[in-house]
Parts: C-alpha cells; sequence; structure tokens
RNA sequence: GGCCCCGUCGUCUAGGCUGGUCCAGGACACCACGCUUUCAAUGUGGUAACACGGGUUCGAAUCCCGUCGGGGCUACCA
C-alpha cells in the first residue's frame, strides 16, 4: 500500500494571478484528481514587503474560474489548518529551535551591509562565508547582548552529496560544498520560503511536491533540511518553465500575462486548462483536445518534458475556438451577452435571442470574444462609407441600383413577425434569382447594412438590424447611389 | 564567475529507456489551390527540424564522450 498522494499549490499573495502560477496549479491538480488524492492550496506569505492584499482571494478566483477544486485550504479549511504561513508562526520558530538545539542550525549576527559588501568583493563565490557559524557560546552571549539583529542560518554540512531523483528529470545532485548556509528565519521572526516549506510540506503530509524548474536549484537546502529534521522526503517534480518569445522565462517583460487578461479578452476555461496543460505535457497520441476531466483521464507525470515550452498565444486562440464550437447559439449568445456586459462594448440591453442570432454570424470567424465588438460595430451605428463602394467590381452603377430595389422590395414586404434570418435570406435568395446576378443584390445590400465591404454574412448582418433600421440603410443607400452620376 | 537544468520543423510536440519499420509523424502558424463573388471557417496540397564534432555499432534522432548554444538560480523574495 502505498501512500495517499496529497499534493499543494503554495502561491504567494504578491499580485495578479499569472498563467504561470495557474499551469503549476493545474498540475497538480491533474495529478491529485487522477490519484483520487487531495489537492491543497497554501499561501505563502512571509514577506510582508511584497504582500499585496487581496491577491489571495484573486487566486482562488482564477482557480475556480478554471474549474479547479481544491480539497484543502483557506477558503475550505482541513485537517491542518491554517492554510496561511503567516498564521504558522509559532511552528516555524520551534521547529528553527529543534534544529539549532541539534547543532544542525545556527545564530547569525552579520549585517546586511557586512554580506552586501562580501557579495561585491567576492566575484567567485557568493556564499555565506559561515563567519557565525563557529562562535563559542561566550561570543554569541556577547553579540546577542549588543542587540545586534539575528537570523539563524542552515548548517550545511562541509562533505558530500545532495541526491534525489526527480519525477521529470531522473537523477539530479549537488556538491554539499556548494550549497549555502541558507537563512531559515529571517530577523523580523518570519521563516524564509525554505524553511516554511519544508515543514509545512511535512506536517501537511505532502507525497509529491510538484513546482517549477526555477525550484530546482533549492533542492539541496530542502533535502538538508529533511535530513537534519529526520524527516523523509516527498518526492520531487520539476516543471519545465513557461517561456516568452524569446525563449526566456515568462515575466512582465513579455507583456501581461495575468489570468485576468485572457479572461477580458475571450478565452473561455476550458481552451485555457487545454493549452495549459499541452505545455510541458502531452497524451502520447495524436489528441490535443481536451475537457478538465479528460485532462484528468489522460495525465501522467511520466509524460512531463524536461524542457521549456515558449507560450504561444496564436494555438491559444485556436484551441480556443475549438472549445467555443462545443457551445450551442444559445449557450454561445449567452456567453457573448455576459462578456459584452463586462467591457465597454457599445451594444446595448438585446433579449436572449438575438445574441444567438449574434452566434450564428460570427462564431465562426472569431477565435476570442474580443474580437466581436469591432465586427458587429454597423450595429449600433452606420459607420460612413464611400458611394463608390456599393458597385461591386465588375458592375456598374446601374445595375447595382437594381439589385439594390429588388433587394429592398424583397425585404420590404416581410413583415415584422417574419422578420427573421431565414426569412431574410429567402427574400434576397429570391431577389438574386428574380435579378439574375446575385452579387448585386448580396453585395450591395451587404454594403449597405454595414457599411463595410468585410462583415459577417449578410443576412445575419440584416437580422441583427430592427426592420425599420434596415429599410432605412437601404434607402440611404439607393439615394447614394442615385446621386452617383 | 559558480552551481544546476535543457537542446527534434518558426512554435507545441511524437519517436529516444527496449538502436534498423524515421530520407523523422501530428498540431498551430505560414504559402498555394478549391469552396464562398466579403471576411472567416472548412477541404486538399506544400515549405520546414534530429545544434555540432568525435566515438560504439553492420546500422544512431535514438547509446557514450566532448564542444557549442539556450535557460534557471546565485537575497534576511518566493
Amino acid at each position: 500500500m502505498v501512500a495517499p498522494v496529497r499534493v499543494r499549490f503554495a502561491p504567494s499573495p504578491t499580485g495578479e494571478p499569472h498563467v504561470g502560477s495557474l499551469r503549476t496549479a493545474l498540475f497538480n491538480y491533474l495529478f491529485a484528481r487522477q490519484h483520487r488524492g487531495t489537492f491543497i492550496v497554501r499561501i505563502e506569505d512571509t514577506d510582508r514587503s511584497r504582500l499585496v492584499p487581496g491577491s489571495d482571494q484573486r487566486m482562488f478566483d482564477a482557480l475556480a474560474w478554471i474549474g479547479i477544486t481544491m480539497d484543502e485550504g483557506p477558503p475550505v479549511g482541513g485537517p491542518h489548518r491554517p492554510y496561511v504561513q503567516s498564521e504558522r508562526l509559532v511552528l516555524y520558530r520551534e521547529h528553527a529551535a529543534t534544529l539549532v538545539a541539534a547543532g544542525h542550525a545556527y545564530e547569525c549576527y552579520c549585517t546586511t551591509e557586512r554580506l552586501a559588501r562580501l557579495r561585491a568583493q567576492g566575484s567567485v563565490a557568493t556564499m555565506y562565508d559561515r563567519t557565525c557559524r563557529d562562535l563559542t557560546e561566550e561570543e554569541r552571549s556577547q553579540r546577542r547582548a549588543s542587540g545586534a539583529p539575528t537570523v539563524i542560518r542552515l548548517k550545511v554540512p562541509e562533505s558530500g552529496t545532495f541526491a534525489h531523483r526527480d519525477l521529470i528529470r531522473g537523477e539530479v545532485s549537488f556538491a554539499a560544498s556548494t550549497v549555502d548556509d541558507t537563512v531559515l528565519m529571517k530577523s523580523d521572526g518570519f521563516p524564509t520560503y525554505h524553511l516554511a516549506h519544508v515543514v509545512d510540506d511535512h506536517l501537511m503530509e505532502i507525497s509529491h511536491v510538484i513546482r517549477g524548474e526555477e525550484w530546482l536549484p533549492s533542492l539541496p537546502k530542502h533535502l538538508c533540511l529533511y535530513q537534519a529534521f529526520g524527516w523523509a522526503p516527498p518526492q520531487f517534480a520539476h516543471l519545465p518553465l513557461l517561456l516568452g518569445k524569446d525563449r526566456s522565462k515568462l515575466s512582465k517583460r513579455h507583456g501581461s500575462f495575468s489570468v485576468q487578461r485572457f479572461q477580458d479578452e475571450g478565452y473561455v476555461p476550458p481552451a485555457v486548462a487545454n493549452f495549459l496543460a499541452l505545455l510541458g505535457w502531452n497524451p502520447g497520441d495524436e489528441r490535443e483536445l481536451f475537457t478538465l476531466d479528460e485532462l484528468i483521464h489522460a495525465f501522467s507525470l511520466e509524460r512531463v518534458q524536461p524542457s521549456g515550452a515558449v507560450f504561444d498565444e496564436t494555438k491559444l486562440a485556436w484551441m480556443n475556438l475549438q472549445h467555443l464550437r462545443r457551445f450551442s447559439d444559445d449557450e454561445y449568445g449567452a456567453q457573448v451577452q455576459m462578456y459584452l456586459k463586462r467591457i465597454p462594448s457599445g451594444v446595448g440591453e438585446r433579449p436572449p435571442p438575438w445574441f444567438a442570432l449574434l452566434a450564428r454570424a460570427v462564431r465562426e470567424r472569431v477565435k476570442r470574444f474580443a474580437d466581436i465588438p469591432a465586427l458587429i460595430g454597423f450595429v449600433e451605428a452606420l459607420p460612413p462609407y464611400e458611394p463608390r463602394l456599393l458597385v461591386p467590381k465588375k458592375h456598374t452603377a446601374a445595375q447595382a441600383r437594381d439589385g439594390l430595389a429588388v433587394a429592398r422590395q424583397a425585404l420590404q414586404v416581410l413583415p415584422e413577425a417574419h422578420w427573421n434570418v431565414d426569412a431574410i435570406r429567402q427574400g434576397l435568395d429570391q431577389a438574386g434569382q428574380q435579378v439574375g446576378d446575385r452579387t448585386s443584390v448580396l453585395w450591395t445590400t451587404r454594403v449597405a447594412i454595414t457599411g463595410q465591404a468585410v462583415s459577417p454574412p449578410v443576412y445575419e448582418s440584416t437580422a441583427l438590424l430592427d426592420r425599420a433600421e434596415a429599410l432605412q440603410r437601404l434607402s440611404v443607400a439607393e439615394e447614394r447611389l442615385n446621386a452617383l452620376r
């Protein structure tokens, strides 16, 4: 019987949730669910200077948005509460004291100024010079009496090797001589990430630590801590980094990659989850469209790649369209309605059927909801256009005038109650037959209705307008055509 | 500088552990043509990669060594 799977996602509440964090959360979640394990969220807020109030809640919202549910964490509680590190300070102090008492850690009285100077001059080694490591008891009480700020440092063995079998990279090892005597407890009484993380993971019985590759260099420190405490370390899996176009770690330099931004641009949660999952993982066959549930079944840590992955938004957009297709017109319309309400779109109040119609008009020509407003701007106001635009290529103004006239007649006979796409399509198609030239009917109508050469389909575009408004625009167009010589 | 990780089409990747079926497969993007007298979507076709150099072997994208390249970390931040 193997130990139950317990994984955790441990974000720092330092700002807007980022897609990189979301991916780490997702991999942890998929792994937990697949193994019928437990997914825990823990807030790592040990750095008071970088704390941004409210960002923990933003992160919970981002997780919920993409469909990740947590089994233990600040909002839901759990057997190992509290799940916020700033509320667990006593625990860290006790454990740090234990380490000092056992000779695995020591107090350090060096000032930050001295340490900075040390780093500045030493171009070779940037590690702590261990000045306070072997002080006598007398020397220590002397320093303490002088009121010097104190930190606690890990006493790393001078020789030996820290090795571990990473689930994604295989054997990784570090010579103890290259491992720094890291600070465990800061002078403000808060633990550093290293101490808090190891203590919590052990206390919370974490079985697998799945985190970004940027943590790989601190693995030996953590292994050293487990050793010092006499605890068995969990398994580790270091995920490949998410990269920008220039192949460096995704950061602000590359623009915004906040979860918020993707919501604002109208990407849907299953598409984002699908895309993020495929960054560094693949199912081993040629499938690439997955729902969250399908991901849970297909996922495996063994199939996660070790090399970094460039975040290609073009592919995300394509994938978004694929997921958008799973909505019916009504569902799609409802989503768009909610979306347009969130952003300033210029689209006024409309009944749900109107949005279903809108869905029909735009759904195959839009990859993200953010592209919709530009496509349907003509609905609220007819854009100015050159009368010449009404004349199709290889046609004369007279032909256009005829086509338009027949089109208007065909639509005019439609009563208000029959003002719908099907009737409009029928009317215009018949008009086209009557004239014997579809182009002169359809093209002129398109321009008259939308004021543009490029627009959603004529029938839908026309139906999106009120009957009176549509007829009005056709009349206007006829006049412009008449004025054309 | 030091430590560590990584290296297949522009991008995401399959294949590598168990060498031959890979003159390297799929997807996004791109190009061409078809459909549609809009745009898009879609269909068909196409361009495009095993970083380099040595080994091992009858045979290497696959194993070994080296080089080069890229990235991460190097705080009383996570």
